[in-house]
DNA sequence: GTGGTCTAGACCACT
DNA sequence: GTGGTCTAGACCACA
């Protein structure tokens, strides 16, 4: 549990969304609390502060919930908050890009797709 | 003129990969000189030692010349160069974030490639 | 019975206000028993250590009595000693922020007190 | 400059609120710039951490935003932003509960104002 | 010059 | 136990 970290991000917005991820993923679940600042800095190398920083952005976006002294918790609907948010981020500003990049570089969407593994996200079929 | 520099990326980067993306389109074409960097610092509403370093990078990056008492040239050959490195890195890096993203939005990659309009931008056809 | 809890103050504190208001209006009669510290606990959904908190600052404000085996009683004369100590703190600390609040947000405080309704509530008229 | 911090909330909201007061006041004009970090965090006598803290709020308030290694500038029209938002808040929430209390101290709001210096906020008359 | 990030360590209030 | 605040000091990228 030592996620060599990358450059080009602070480390506490890569923790954020390695735990917006995980409840994407659904290996945090809803109402379930996350691990507690001290602990989580300790399993990543990092400084409490810095683990409170990536735990706070995920209370302003209202992921998740402070229950005083008890510790951060998943908040019941994040799930669905997440998955909603960044399929619209994604359909308005990401995909837009891409599509405009693949253009530019002359390249071929389709070939692209069917190179990746089909259609309907499977790897193999 | 004021294209709302992104928060995540330098000013003097951004600038760079639209001049970059202005020779991949072809609207700056290969001998022709680039604009000032006075002139273009007051358009983009930025620092001229912002915008120099924007081109100082093309220069490094081989894309761009300069040529004393004239101004900053579009090298021969700079679109060719530049369509191959961006396909690879593309290829390499880019795309297979982004088939993991859309997976993780539990999105379907044939719909998107279909609502993205029915003129399908093959080079040859 | 779950009063959303303000962030700004403390759990106890603000349930031992909210006892102290009931002893003011009247629900809670002097020589009244208070509910138990398990049973408040329950209802407000807190830690009974919390509760217990609230009622301890009660005891020492001289407002609540402990009666071994029986429980917490408003003590004869709390409701007297509230209003006087709190009238006291309003005039002198909270009412003055108050008009400068108004002040400074360019309000009309007639025009507040007029929109607050017909019925004035005068102690004599 | 040495401004005695209170004791019930943190320094960098007692700052954050200063600012905002200063822009109600309009001792801080609109597209002025803030003190910077490390001024302010001298003259206050503070961290410069805390008073970045400070300043972050007021940028995610959108009140002031940040022109990069320029500074932090007040934004165009947050006055009127923060006169809106502040009175809004005031009296949905604030205000009733200010009458409340006023009502459970059996005092008489109109006596309050005549006190205070009579209608339409102004001192004299 | 500007703000941002991170660290190490201390202290506090709340539950 | 929990998170929050603050400090002192270092280093970095940006303009």
């Amino acid at each position: 549990m030592n996620p060599d970290w990358k450059e080009d991000q602070p480390i506490y917005r890569q923790l954020r969304d390695k735990v917006a991820s995980a409840i994407l993923e659904g290996s945090l679940k809803e109402g379930e609390a996350l691990p507690s600042v001290r602990n989580v800095a300790m399993e990543m190398q990092i400084n409490p502060l810095t683990a409170s920083k990536a735990y706070q952005e995920l209370v302003s976006q209202e992921l998740v919930e402070k229950r005083r002294g008890l510790g951060m918790f998943v908040i019941e609907g994040a799930r669905a908050k997440l998955l909603q948010g960044e399929r619209k981020r994604f359909l308005e500003e990401e995909w837009p890009e891409i599509v405009a990049r693949i253009q530019a570089l002359e390249m071929d969407i389709d070939d692209l797709v069917k190179g990746t593994g089909g259609s309907k996200n499977r790897k193999k079929s």
